[in-house]
RNA sequence: GGAGAGAUGGCCGAGUGGUCGAAGGCGCUCCCCUGCUAAGGGAGUAUAGGCCUUAUAAGCUUAUCGAGGGUUCGAAUCCCUCUCUCUCCGCCA
């Protein structure tokens, strides 16, 4: 959410921002809304503290007791009958209008930092190509898909049968790398970039969704809980039946970052820096017929999320940082990846600034995303109320970022294309050795 | 799932219809006194808004005592619904 100050002061500014986005501002629906709150707002507190005075002033007069008292008290009385309906009535127009100006405001995205390119190419920042030229891949390169259901350790029809489409099986070595490779990459994070690990719930409620961003604007993305309580008393108490909905977490972003919702920070305290891994749930609505094939987009998958919340003035810095621990992982697989700059229009609903890292895939002969590293500055903390105690002893919006480190399944592809050898067989890479119980390698399984 | 008890400021805890945003204590901050292994005294110490102001401070003011609704001239206090926490029983990884 956009501060309602810097809208209303530099409203032609903003708007021209958020159309490098796509997004148009209704500026004079925004200007109305905002003048009639005003309006409103005073007139009704004024309301409110006349009615509180003429309270008090009732009060005291019951309190003394006296006749003449009890008569000034009883016409007091009367007269507040009609402050009453005065007072319901302007409360009710204000209770319209800020629900409209907060559905509007809500559904503003962030604005692009002025260093995001305008428009929609995506800026390559640098590269790290070394295995690549190093060592080609001279002989004809599988997909992973190939590779893994040559090797029977990957499984999809089944999947198919237990779940539906996009989702996967994975069994004995894979699987085991799999698992290795979430490990490796909480074990770096904690070890060597000072993230505390973390374990969260997986179904999280409205207000958490909300406040990351992903609600009120991106529900059909994902999955929803409809918990009915009371079901089997069937109506009987028609008050009681109350719904209570959860979501599975599209990503541990959405609870790592709520740890700070309607908390206030000592100075002392930042920066927060926060990992997890988490499974993550998404239903990829619209995005029919898009990679169908593998493990590139599915319903399930595992991520290591990178979460950090710093002060405002430092919230850059550690966008740089956190990139470059998401691309540590890569460095340590020995992956050939580039970090590119997310044009405005590619950007998330939240962020201010993304960088993607692209691991390459030879058989597609492509980069793909495997990390997404957003700074949201204070947009996502404006949302949830996530503040820490300033300098100066105020209170303050915390900027928050976030960032895969890095996504697992996608990670998994990456390794299985980049270290298949000419039998069909696939290396494991060092850093994994340790992790793997002697296994250096992925042959078909017995 | 059954039975009961609760939810007040950073923490503890008082407050059952009026001047209560809220006693007292602890903690914290500042000041004073004292000057050795400590203690004493004073002041301050929720959040978000609005008005005023060039702006800050001050001042005035609105809302918030788990959440929402209701009763009332007036609600932390009474009523209803919900959420959460705790205790006991049952069940369970």
């Amino acid at each position: 959410m956009l501060d309602t100050n810097l809208l209303r002061t530099t409203l032609d500014d903003t708007a021209k921002k958020l159309d490098a986005r796509g997004f148009s501002l209704e500026k004079k629906y925004f200007v109305k809304l905002i003048n009639e709150r005003g309006l409103i707002r005073t007139e009704t507190q004024n309301l409110e503290e006349t009615r509180n005075k003429i309270s008090r002033k009732i009060g005291q007069l019951s309190m003394a007791g006296d006749e003449s008292g009890q008569e000034e008290a009883k016409s007091l009385k009367s007269k507040m009958k009609g402050l009453h309906k005065e007072l319901s009535e302007i409360k009710a127009r204000l209770d319209i209008i800020e629900h409209e100006l907060q559905v509007f405001l809500e559904q503003i995205p962030n604005l692009p930092h002025s260093t995001v390119p305008t428009g929609n190419e995506n800026k390559e920042v640098r590269n790290w190509e070394i295995k690549k030229i190093a060592t080609p891949l001279n002989f004809a390169i599988k997909d992973h898909v190939s590779i893994g259901e040559d090797l029977g350790l990957l499984d999809f029809s089944t999947a198919t049968k237990i779940s539906g489409a996009r989702f996967s099986l994975m069994v004995d070595g894979l699987a085991r790398l799999h698992r290795a490779l979430g490990q490796f990459m909480l074990d770096t994070h904690t070890q060597e970039h000072g993230y505390t690990e973390t374990y969260v719930p997986y179904l999280v409620n409205a207000d958490s969704l909300y406040g990351t961003g992903q609600l009120p604007k991106f529900e059909e993305d994902l999955f929803k809980i409809d918990q009915k309580k009371n079901d089997s008393v069937e109506n009987k108490n028609e008050k009681g039946s109350q719904e209570e909905n959860f979501y599975l977490i599209p990503t541990a972003e959405v609870p790592l970052i709520n740890t700070a919702r309607n908390e206030i920070f000592s100075l002392d305290s930042l920066p927060v820096k926060l990992t997890a891994l988490t499974p993550c749930f998404r239903s990829e609505a619209g995005s029919y017929g898009k990679d169908t094939r593998g493990l590139i987009r599915q319903h399930q998958f595992e991520k290591v999320e990178l979460v950090q919340l710093v002060h405002p003035e430092k919230s850059y810095d550690a966008l740089e940082q956190l990139i470059g621990h998401a691309e540590k992982i890569l460095q340590k697989l020995e992956l050939p990846y580039r970090v590119v700059l997310l044009s405005s229009k590619d950007m998330g609903f939240a962020a201010a600034k993304t960088y993607d890292i692209e691991v390459w895939l030879p058989a597609q002969n492509t980069y793909r995303e495997i990390s997404s590293c957003s700074n949201c500055e204070a947009f996502q903390a404006r949302r949830m109320k996530a503040r820490f105690r300033n300098e100066s002893g105020k209170t303050e919006l915390l900027h928050t970022l976030n960032g895969s480190g890095l996504a697992v399944g996608r990670c998994l592809v990456a390794i299985l294309e980049n270290y298949q050898n000419s039998d069909g067989s696939v290396s494991i890479p060092k850093v994994l050795h340790p992790y793997m119980g002697g296994i250096t390698q992925l042959s078909a399984k017995k």
